[in-house]
DNA sequence: AAACTAATTTAGGCATGCCTAAATTATAGA
DNA sequence: TCTATAATTTAGGCATGCCTAAATTAGTTT
Protein backbone atom coordinates (compact mmCIF):
# COMPACT_ATOMS: atom_id res chain seq x y z
CA UNK A 1 0.00 0.00 0.00
CA UNK A 2 1.35 3.67 -1.26
CA UNK A 3 1.60 6.38 2.04
CA UNK A 4 -1.07 9.01 2.18
CA UNK A 5 1.92 11.36 0.39
CA UNK A 6 2.31 8.98 -2.14
CA UNK A 7 -1.44 9.22 -2.98
CA UNK A 8 -1.84 13.11 -2.86
CA UNK A 9 1.01 13.51 -5.07
CA UNK A 10 0.08 11.19 -7.77
CA UNK A 11 -3.52 12.90 -7.76
CA UNK A 12 -2.42 16.17 -7.78
CA UNK A 13 -0.22 15.03 -10.27
CA UNK A 14 -3.26 13.71 -12.64
CA UNK A 15 -5.59 16.85 -11.83
CA UNK A 16 -2.27 18.90 -13.18
CA UNK A 17 -1.37 16.83 -16.44
CA UNK A 18 -5.49 16.79 -17.37
CA UNK A 19 -4.55 20.75 -17.95
CA UNK A 20 -1.50 21.43 -19.50
CA UNK A 21 0.53 17.61 -20.03
CA UNK A 22 4.11 17.74 -18.39
CA UNK A 23 3.88 18.42 -14.95
CA UNK A 24 6.66 20.51 -13.45
CA UNK A 25 8.27 20.25 -9.79
CA UNK A 26 7.29 23.58 -9.13
CA UNK A 27 3.58 23.83 -10.44
CA UNK A 28 3.50 20.34 -8.54
CA UNK A 29 5.04 21.54 -4.91
CA UNK A 30 2.79 24.68 -5.13
CA UNK A 31 -0.44 22.74 -5.10
CA UNK A 32 0.79 20.35 -2.77
CA UNK A 33 1.78 23.39 -0.89
CA UNK A 34 5.46 21.93 -0.27
CA UNK A 35 8.65 22.84 -1.35
CA UNK A 36 10.40 22.13 -4.51
CA UNK A 37 13.21 20.27 -3.19
CA UNK A 38 10.14 18.06 -1.67
CA UNK A 39 8.21 17.31 -4.38
CA UNK A 40 12.06 16.33 -5.89
CA UNK A 41 11.83 14.04 -3.31
CA UNK A 42 8.69 12.23 -3.70
CA UNK A 43 8.81 12.40 -7.30
CA UNK A 44 11.60 9.72 -7.48
CA UNK A 45 10.20 7.87 -5.03
CA UNK A 46 6.89 7.39 -7.61
CA UNK A 47 9.62 7.16 -10.54
CA UNK A 48 11.16 4.06 -8.67
CA UNK A 49 7.57 1.81 -7.72
CA UNK A 50 7.05 2.85 -11.92
CA UNK A 51 3.82 5.04 -11.04
CA UNK A 52 6.06 8.13 -12.44
CA UNK A 53 7.65 9.02 -15.98
CA UNK A 54 10.48 11.30 -14.86
CA UNK A 55 13.60 12.84 -16.04
CA UNK A 56 15.54 15.55 -13.96
CA UNK A 57 14.48 19.33 -14.93
CA UNK A 58 12.28 17.73 -16.86
CA UNK A 59 8.72 17.21 -15.72
CA UNK A 60 6.72 14.14 -14.45
CA UNK A 61 3.75 12.61 -16.00
CA UNK A 62 1.36 9.36 -14.67
CA UNK A 63 2.85 5.70 -15.87
CA UNK A 64 -1.09 3.65 -16.41
CA UNK A 65 0.03 2.27 -13.40
CA UNK A 66 0.19 5.74 -11.33
CA UNK A 67 -3.01 6.89 -13.46
CA UNK A 68 -5.39 3.88 -11.82
CA UNK A 69 -4.22 4.36 -8.46
CA UNK A 70 -4.92 8.41 -9.17
CA UNK A 71 -7.92 7.69 -10.41
CA UNK A 72 -9.21 5.54 -7.57
CA UNK A 73 -8.04 8.07 -5.07
CA UNK A 74 -10.51 10.61 -7.12
CA UNK A 75 -12.98 8.09 -7.18
CA UNK A 76 -12.87 7.65 -3.09
CA UNK A 77 -13.19 11.68 -3.03
CA UNK A 78 -15.61 12.50 -5.26
CA UNK A 79 -18.09 9.40 -3.95
CA UNK A 80 -17.54 11.03 -0.44
CA UNK A 81 -18.45 14.37 -0.98
CA UNK A 82 -21.55 13.08 -2.97
CA UNK A 83 -21.95 10.78 0.15
CA UNK A 84 -21.59 13.42 2.66
CA UNK A 85 -23.45 16.33 1.05
CA UNK A 86 -26.32 13.65 0.63
CA UNK A 87 -26.44 11.40 3.36
CA UNK A 88 -24.66 13.49 6.22
CA UNK A 89 -25.96 17.04 5.27
CA UNK A 90 -22.51 18.35 5.36
CA UNK A 91 -23.13 21.28 3.18
CA UNK A 92 -21.34 22.40 -0.23
CA UNK A 93 -18.70 23.88 1.03
CA UNK A 94 -17.71 21.47 3.15
CA UNK A 95 -17.33 18.13 2.03
CA UNK A 96 -14.38 18.69 0.18
CA UNK A 97 -11.99 19.14 2.89
CA UNK A 98 -13.61 16.54 4.67
CA UNK A 99 -13.24 13.94 1.81
CA UNK A 100 -9.86 15.19 1.83
CA UNK A 101 -8.96 12.87 4.91
CA UNK A 102 -11.31 10.08 4.39
CA UNK A 103 -10.09 9.23 0.60
CA UNK A 104 -7.04 7.57 1.71
CA UNK A 105 -8.38 5.63 4.20
CA UNK A 106 -11.87 3.72 3.67
CA UNK A 107 -11.93 0.92 2.09
CA UNK A 108 -13.05 -0.76 -0.98
CA UNK A 109 -15.75 -1.95 0.71
CA UNK A 110 -17.51 1.16 1.77
CA UNK A 111 -16.39 2.67 -1.59
CA UNK A 112 -19.20 0.30 -3.26
CA UNK A 113 -21.47 0.77 -0.39
CA UNK A 114 -21.61 4.52 -0.95
CA UNK A 115 -21.28 4.20 -4.75
CA UNK A 116 -24.94 1.60 -4.55
CA UNK A 117 -26.27 4.05 -1.76
CA UNK A 118 -25.98 6.95 -4.47
CA UNK A 119 -27.33 5.27 -6.75
CA UNK A 120 -23.67 4.80 -8.70
CA UNK A 121 -23.84 8.57 -8.99
CA UNK A 122 -21.15 10.10 -12.18
CA UNK A 123 -21.03 13.50 -10.70
CA UNK A 124 -20.04 14.77 -7.22
CA UNK A 125 -21.52 18.03 -5.50
CA UNK A 126 -19.15 20.25 -7.39
CA UNK A 127 -20.02 18.47 -11.09
CA UNK A 128 -16.82 16.81 -11.11
CA UNK A 129 -17.15 13.36 -13.11
CA UNK A 130 -16.85 10.41 -10.85
CA UNK A 131 -14.50 7.64 -12.29
CA UNK A 132 -16.34 4.30 -12.00
CA UNK A 133 -14.62 1.77 -10.86
CA UNK A 134 -12.53 0.42 -13.95
CA UNK A 135 -11.23 3.93 -13.82
CA UNK A 136 -13.43 5.37 -16.43
CA UNK A 137 -14.04 8.77 -16.39
CA UNK A 138 -16.64 11.12 -18.56
CA UNK A 139 -15.01 13.25 -20.90
CA UNK A 140 -15.27 16.93 -19.42
CA UNK A 141 -17.03 19.06 -22.43
CA UNK A 142 -17.71 22.11 -19.96
CA UNK A 143 -16.30 25.27 -20.30
CA UNK A 144 -15.03 28.40 -19.02
CA UNK A 145 -17.87 30.55 -17.96
CA UNK A 146 -15.49 33.32 -19.35
CA UNK A 147 -15.81 32.45 -22.87
CA UNK A 148 -19.76 33.19 -22.39
CA UNK A 149 -20.76 36.56 -24.45
CA UNK A 150 -24.17 38.55 -24.26
CA UNK A 151 -27.03 36.90 -24.80
CA UNK A 152 -25.55 33.52 -24.04
CA UNK A 153 -27.71 31.11 -22.14
CA UNK A 154 -26.34 27.74 -20.41
CA UNK A 155 -26.31 25.40 -17.66
CA UNK A 156 -23.27 25.22 -14.75
CA UNK A 157 -21.70 22.09 -15.20
CA UNK A 158 -18.87 22.35 -12.56
CA UNK A 159 -17.32 24.70 -10.13
CA UNK A 160 -13.75 24.67 -8.53
CA UNK A 161 -14.04 22.55 -4.96
CA UNK A 162 -11.32 23.76 -3.37
CA UNK A 163 -12.18 27.17 -2.03
CA UNK A 164 -15.09 26.98 0.80
CA UNK A 165 -15.50 30.67 0.87
CA UNK A 166 -15.92 30.58 -3.10
CA UNK A 167 -18.41 27.80 -2.65
CA UNK A 168 -20.45 29.69 0.10
CA UNK A 169 -20.62 32.77 -2.29
CA UNK A 170 -21.77 30.92 -5.77
CA UNK A 171 -24.33 29.04 -3.14
CA UNK A 172 -25.58 32.22 -2.27
CA UNK A 173 -26.84 32.66 -6.23
CA UNK A 174 -27.99 29.52 -6.65
CA UNK A 175 -24.89 28.39 -8.72
CA UNK A 176 -24.87 25.26 -8.41
CA UNK A 177 -24.04 22.37 -11.16
CA UNK A 178 -27.62 22.28 -12.66
CA UNK A 179 -28.36 25.54 -12.61
CA UNK A 180 -29.58 27.40 -15.81
CA UNK A 181 -28.85 31.27 -16.48
CA UNK A 182 -28.48 33.61 -19.40
CA UNK A 183 -25.77 36.61 -19.53
CA UNK A 184 -27.23 39.66 -19.52
CA UNK A 185 -23.90 41.63 -20.06
CA UNK A 186 -20.30 41.26 -20.10
CA UNK A 187 -18.67 44.58 -18.82
CA UNK A 188 -15.79 45.40 -21.33
CA UNK A 189 -12.31 45.39 -20.38
CA UNK A 190 -12.67 42.34 -18.25
CA UNK A 191 -15.27 43.23 -16.53
CA UNK A 192 -17.48 41.12 -14.30
CA UNK A 193 -20.79 39.31 -15.88
CA UNK A 194 -24.22 40.48 -15.24
CA UNK A 195 -26.26 37.30 -15.13
CA UNK A 196 -30.09 36.19 -15.10
CA UNK A 197 -30.92 32.78 -12.72
CA UNK A 198 -34.39 32.20 -12.82
CA UNK A 199 -35.67 35.81 -13.25
CA UNK A 200 -32.86 37.13 -10.37
CA UNK A 201 -29.79 39.46 -11.88
CA UNK A 202 -26.69 38.77 -10.17
CA UNK A 203 -23.31 40.15 -10.79
CA UNK A 204 -20.34 37.53 -10.74
CA UNK A 205 -16.84 39.19 -11.14
CA UNK A 206 -14.02 37.67 -13.24
CA UNK A 207 -11.85 36.17 -10.65
CA UNK A 208 -15.35 34.32 -9.76
CA UNK A 209 -16.15 33.42 -12.79
CA UNK A 210 -12.75 31.75 -13.54
CA UNK A 211 -13.99 28.89 -11.18
CA UNK A 212 -17.25 28.13 -13.14
CA UNK A 213 -17.36 26.13 -15.72
CA UNK A 214 -21.03 25.57 -18.05
CA UNK A 215 -22.43 23.45 -20.06
CA UNK A 216 -25.35 23.52 -22.81
CA UNK A 217 -24.41 27.01 -24.44
CA UNK A 218 -26.76 28.32 -26.74
CA UNK A 219 -26.68 31.84 -28.48
CA UNK A 220 -29.57 34.02 -27.78
CA UNK A 221 -33.55 32.71 -29.84
CA UNK A 222 -34.15 36.23 -31.13
CA UNK A 223 -31.47 38.08 -32.27
CA UNK B 1 -3.41 18.31 16.71
CA UNK B 2 -2.61 15.00 18.11
CA UNK B 3 -0.55 12.57 15.59
CA UNK B 4 -2.77 9.01 14.82
CA UNK B 5 -0.43 6.90 17.08
CA UNK B 6 -0.63 9.06 19.81
CA UNK B 7 -4.23 8.85 19.96
CA UNK B 8 -3.96 5.50 19.63
CA UNK B 9 -1.65 4.91 22.73
CA UNK B 10 -4.07 6.93 24.46
CA UNK B 11 -6.73 5.02 23.95
CA UNK B 12 -4.77 1.92 24.47
CA UNK B 13 -4.35 2.97 27.55
CA UNK B 14 -7.76 4.07 28.37
CA UNK B 15 -8.96 0.55 27.80
CA UNK B 16 -6.36 -1.45 29.65
CA UNK B 17 -6.50 1.49 33.04
CA UNK B 18 -10.06 0.02 32.87
CA UNK B 19 -9.69 -3.49 33.71
CA UNK B 20 -6.44 -2.96 35.93
CA UNK B 21 -4.77 0.42 36.75
CA UNK B 22 -1.58 1.47 36.13
CA UNK B 23 -0.91 0.13 32.97
CA UNK B 24 2.89 -1.59 32.50
CA UNK B 25 4.90 -0.46 29.33
CA UNK B 26 4.81 -4.63 28.43
CA UNK B 27 0.96 -4.54 28.18
CA UNK B 28 0.53 -2.01 26.41
CA UNK B 29 3.18 -2.44 23.74
CA UNK B 30 1.87 -6.28 23.49
CA UNK B 31 -2.13 -4.70 22.67
CA UNK B 32 -0.73 -2.57 19.89
CA UNK B 33 1.17 -5.04 18.55
CA UNK B 34 4.43 -2.69 19.05
CA UNK B 35 8.08 -3.54 20.84
CA UNK B 36 8.11 -2.18 24.96
CA UNK B 37 11.11 0.19 23.73
CA UNK B 38 8.67 2.10 20.89
CA UNK B 39 5.72 1.89 23.62
CA UNK B 40 8.66 3.59 25.90
CA UNK B 41 9.11 6.20 23.77
CA UNK B 42 5.83 7.34 23.15
CA UNK B 43 4.72 6.85 26.32
CA UNK B 44 7.79 10.10 27.82
CA UNK B 45 5.65 12.24 24.30
CA UNK B 46 2.82 11.57 25.59
CA UNK B 47 3.85 12.69 29.30
CA UNK B 48 5.86 15.84 28.35
CA UNK B 49 2.39 16.53 26.48
CA UNK B 50 0.56 16.10 30.10
CA UNK B 51 -1.46 13.27 29.00
CA UNK B 52 -0.43 10.70 30.70
CA UNK B 53 1.20 10.07 34.61
CA UNK B 54 4.62 8.01 34.01
CA UNK B 55 7.44 7.17 36.40
CA UNK B 56 10.44 4.49 34.89
CA UNK B 57 9.41 1.39 35.70
CA UNK B 58 6.25 2.27 37.61
CA UNK B 59 3.38 1.99 34.28
CA UNK B 60 1.34 4.40 32.84
CA UNK B 61 -2.09 5.98 33.67
CA UNK B 62 -4.47 9.00 31.93
CA UNK B 63 -4.53 12.77 33.20
CA UNK B 64 -7.29 14.24 32.81
CA UNK B 65 -6.63 15.46 29.71
CA UNK B 66 -5.44 12.57 28.33
CA UNK B 67 -8.65 10.59 29.55
CA UNK B 68 -10.76 13.20 27.33
CA UNK B 69 -9.01 12.48 24.33
CA UNK B 70 -9.15 8.87 25.01
CA UNK B 71 -12.70 9.13 25.25
CA UNK B 72 -12.98 11.25 22.30
CA UNK B 73 -11.35 9.24 19.80
CA UNK B 74 -13.59 5.81 21.76
CA UNK B 75 -16.81 8.16 20.71
CA UNK B 76 -15.67 8.21 17.02
CA UNK B 77 -15.01 4.40 16.91
CA UNK B 78 -18.13 3.52 18.45
CA UNK B 79 -20.34 6.02 16.53
CA UNK B 80 -18.18 5.24 13.42
CA UNK B 81 -18.98 1.37 14.07
CA UNK B 82 -22.86 1.73 14.51
CA UNK B 83 -22.84 4.47 11.66
CA UNK B 84 -21.20 1.69 9.26
CA UNK B 85 -23.33 -0.94 10.72
CA UNK B 86 -26.95 0.55 10.24
CA UNK B 87 -26.50 3.08 7.38
CA UNK B 88 -24.09 1.27 5.12
CA UNK B 89 -25.13 -2.27 6.15
CA UNK B 90 -21.28 -2.99 6.72
CA UNK B 91 -21.77 -6.54 8.48
CA UNK B 92 -21.19 -6.68 12.29
CA UNK B 93 -17.55 -8.44 12.04
CA UNK B 94 -16.00 -5.44 9.82
CA UNK B 95 -16.84 -2.41 11.16
CA UNK B 96 -13.96 -2.20 13.57
CA UNK B 97 -11.17 -2.42 11.63
CA UNK B 98 -12.96 0.11 9.12
CA UNK B 99 -13.88 2.63 12.25
CA UNK B 100 -10.10 2.23 13.43
CA UNK B 101 -8.97 4.13 10.68
CA UNK B 102 -11.38 6.45 10.39
CA UNK B 103 -12.03 7.34 13.84
CA UNK B 104 -8.43 9.63 13.65
CA UNK B 105 -9.41 11.39 10.49
CA UNK B 106 -13.41 12.32 10.87
CA UNK B 107 -14.18 16.37 12.48
CA UNK B 108 -16.59 16.79 14.58
CA UNK B 109 -19.49 18.34 12.15
CA UNK B 110 -19.43 14.85 11.21
CA UNK B 111 -19.39 13.28 14.64
CA UNK B 112 -22.33 15.63 15.62
CA UNK B 113 -24.26 14.21 11.92
CA UNK B 114 -23.44 10.70 12.62
CA UNK B 115 -24.78 10.81 16.42
CA UNK B 116 -27.86 12.95 14.70
CA UNK B 117 -28.97 10.19 12.22
CA UNK B 118 -28.41 7.60 14.72
CA UNK B 119 -30.52 8.91 17.29
CA UNK B 120 -27.96 9.48 20.02
CA UNK B 121 -27.28 5.68 20.84
CA UNK B 122 -25.75 4.71 24.02
CA UNK B 123 -24.04 1.71 22.85
CA UNK B 124 -22.32 0.26 19.62
CA UNK B 125 -23.16 -3.07 17.52
CA UNK B 126 -21.28 -4.77 19.93
CA UNK B 127 -22.64 -3.38 22.98
CA UNK B 128 -19.83 -1.40 24.45
CA UNK B 129 -21.23 2.31 25.68
CA UNK B 130 -20.47 5.65 22.75
CA UNK B 131 -19.14 8.94 25.24
CA UNK B 132 -21.40 11.67 25.25
CA UNK B 133 -20.13 14.79 23.66
CA UNK B 134 -18.70 15.65 27.18
CA UNK B 135 -16.75 12.58 27.47
CA UNK B 136 -19.53 10.70 29.99
CA UNK B 137 -19.76 6.80 29.19
CA UNK B 138 -22.24 4.77 30.91
CA UNK B 139 -21.08 2.25 33.33
CA UNK B 140 -20.47 -0.76 32.09
CA UNK B 141 -22.64 -3.25 34.33
CA UNK B 142 -22.35 -6.25 32.72
CA UNK B 143 -20.34 -9.78 33.72
CA UNK B 144 -18.06 -12.38 31.73
CA UNK B 145 -20.78 -14.83 30.47
CA UNK B 146 -17.89 -17.63 32.40
CA UNK B 147 -19.73 -16.43 35.87
CA UNK B 148 -22.85 -17.75 34.67
CA UNK B 149 -24.43 -21.09 36.00
CA UNK B 150 -26.95 -23.88 35.33
CA UNK B 151 -30.38 -22.69 34.47
CA UNK B 152 -29.50 -18.69 34.65
CA UNK B 153 -30.96 -16.63 32.07
CA UNK B 154 -29.68 -13.17 30.69
CA UNK B 155 -29.23 -11.32 28.14
CA UNK B 156 -25.99 -10.12 26.09
CA UNK B 157 -24.55 -7.09 26.77
CA UNK B 158 -21.38 -6.64 25.14
CA UNK B 159 -18.95 -8.77 23.28
CA UNK B 160 -15.44 -8.38 22.06
CA UNK B 161 -15.21 -5.92 18.65
CA UNK B 162 -11.61 -6.89 18.01
CA UNK B 163 -11.71 -10.23 16.38
CA UNK B 164 -13.18 -10.54 13.40
CA UNK B 165 -13.59 -14.64 13.00
CA UNK B 166 -15.00 -14.51 16.47
CA UNK B 167 -17.73 -11.77 16.05
CA UNK B 168 -19.10 -13.95 12.89
CA UNK B 169 -19.12 -16.91 15.21
CA UNK B 170 -21.06 -15.30 17.73
CA UNK B 171 -22.91 -13.75 14.76
CA UNK B 172 -24.42 -18.02 13.37
CA UNK B 173 -26.01 -18.27 16.77
CA UNK B 174 -27.70 -14.51 16.44
CA UNK B 175 -25.30 -14.09 20.20
CA UNK B 176 -25.48 -10.20 19.24
CA UNK B 177 -26.41 -7.64 21.94
CA UNK B 178 -29.48 -7.67 23.60
CA UNK B 179 -30.30 -11.34 22.69
CA UNK B 180 -31.57 -13.36 25.43
CA UNK B 181 -30.33 -16.73 26.45
CA UNK B 182 -30.47 -19.67 29.07
CA UNK B 183 -27.72 -21.83 30.57
CA UNK B 184 -28.50 -25.45 30.20
CA UNK B 185 -25.45 -26.70 31.63
CA UNK B 186 -21.59 -25.33 32.28
CA UNK B 187 -19.94 -28.67 31.41
CA UNK B 188 -17.46 -29.43 34.30
CA UNK B 189 -14.22 -29.06 34.34
CA UNK B 190 -13.64 -25.83 32.31
CA UNK B 191 -15.84 -27.42 29.90
CA UNK B 192 -18.40 -25.64 27.14
CA UNK B 193 -21.61 -23.94 27.71
CA UNK B 194 -24.72 -25.38 26.54
CA UNK B 195 -27.26 -22.43 26.14
CA UNK B 196 -30.68 -22.07 25.18
CA UNK B 197 -31.40 -19.21 22.55
CA UNK B 198 -34.77 -18.67 21.34
CA UNK B 199 -35.49 -22.75 21.83
CA UNK B 200 -32.20 -23.18 19.63
CA UNK B 201 -29.90 -25.50 22.02
CA UNK B 202 -25.97 -24.19 21.10
CA UNK B 203 -22.98 -25.35 22.89
CA UNK B 204 -20.36 -22.33 23.07
CA UNK B 205 -16.87 -23.14 24.23
CA UNK B 206 -14.97 -21.26 27.17
CA UNK B 207 -12.59 -19.15 24.94
CA UNK B 208 -15.43 -17.85 23.24
CA UNK B 209 -17.52 -17.30 26.19
CA UNK B 210 -14.91 -15.52 27.89
CA UNK B 211 -15.07 -12.65 25.25
CA UNK B 212 -19.34 -12.19 25.56
CA UNK B 213 -20.65 -10.33 28.30
CA UNK B 214 -24.01 -10.41 29.51
CA UNK B 215 -26.54 -8.74 31.72
CA UNK B 216 -29.86 -8.80 33.60
CA UNK B 217 -28.94 -12.59 35.09
CA UNK B 218 -31.76 -14.29 37.06
CA UNK B 219 -32.10 -17.41 38.68
CA UNK B 220 -34.35 -20.40 37.38
CA UNK B 221 -37.65 -19.72 37.97
CA UNK B 222 -39.03 -23.51 38.84
CA UNK B 223 -36.55 -24.75 41.56
C1' DA C 1 28.81 32.23 -27.86
C1' DA C 2 28.68 33.82 -23.24
C1' DA C 3 26.21 35.20 -19.43
C1' DC C 4 22.36 35.66 -16.77
C1' DT C 5 18.07 34.07 -14.63
C1' DA C 6 14.77 31.12 -13.01
C1' DA C 7 13.75 26.56 -12.06
C1' DT C 8 15.28 22.42 -10.29
C1' DT C 9 18.11 19.29 -7.85
C1' DT C 10 21.39 17.91 -4.29
C1' DA C 11 23.06 17.93 0.36
C1' DG C 12 22.31 17.92 4.94
C1' DG C 13 18.98 18.42 8.93
C1' DC C 14 14.87 17.59 11.75
C1' DA C 15 10.61 15.21 13.76
C1' DT C 16 7.91 11.02 13.98
C1' DG C 17 7.65 6.36 15.07
C1' DC C 18 9.23 2.19 14.54
C1' DC C 19 13.14 -1.37 15.26
C1' DT C 20 17.25 -4.26 17.62
C1' DA C 21 20.71 -4.83 21.00
C1' DA C 22 22.69 -3.57 25.21
C1' DA C 23 22.22 -1.66 29.74
C1' DT C 24 19.49 -0.92 33.78
C1' DT C 25 16.14 -1.72 37.46
C1' DA C 26 12.53 -3.95 40.29
C1' DT C 27 11.40 -7.74 42.62
C1' DA C 28 11.19 -12.28 44.18
C1' DG C 29 13.80 -16.26 45.78
C1' DA C 30 17.79 -18.43 47.83
C1' DT D 1 21.07 -9.77 52.12
C1' DC D 2 22.41 -10.97 47.78
C1' DT D 3 21.43 -12.68 43.35
C1' DA D 4 18.86 -14.14 39.39
C1' DT D 5 15.23 -13.12 36.26
C1' DA D 6 12.06 -10.67 33.87
C1' DA D 7 10.59 -6.28 32.59
C1' DT D 8 11.86 -1.89 31.17
C1' DT D 9 14.69 1.69 29.46
C1' DT D 10 18.53 3.63 26.82
C1' DA D 11 21.27 3.94 22.73
C1' DG D 12 21.70 3.91 18.09
C1' DG D 13 19.59 2.99 13.38
C1' DC D 14 16.22 3.25 9.64
C1' DA D 15 12.27 4.98 6.58
C1' DT D 16 9.12 8.71 5.63
C1' DG D 17 8.47 13.30 4.44
C1' DC D 18 9.22 17.67 5.27
C1' DC D 19 12.63 21.81 5.47
C1' DT D 20 16.72 25.33 4.15
C1' DA D 21 20.78 26.46 1.73
C1' DA D 22 23.88 25.63 -1.86
C1' DA D 23 24.85 23.76 -6.36
C1' DT D 24 23.37 22.68 -10.92
C1' DT D 25 20.92 23.06 -15.33
C1' DA D 26 17.86 24.82 -19.06
C1' DG D 27 16.73 28.32 -21.64
C1' DT D 28 16.81 32.95 -22.87
C1' DT D 29 19.04 37.36 -23.65
C1' DT D 30 22.62 40.09 -25.22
Amino acid sequence: MLTHAAEDYLKSIYKLQEKGGKVSTGILAEYLDVKPASATGMIKKLKTMKLVRYERYRGVTLTAAGRAIALEIIRHHRLLELYLFKALGVPWDGVHEEAEKLEHVISEDVEARMDEFLGYPTADPHGAPIPDKNGVVAEVASVPMTDLQNGQSCVVAEVSDNDSALLRHLGSFNLYPGTAFRVIEVAPFEGPFTIDIAGQQVVIGREVAKHVFVDQVRDPDNV
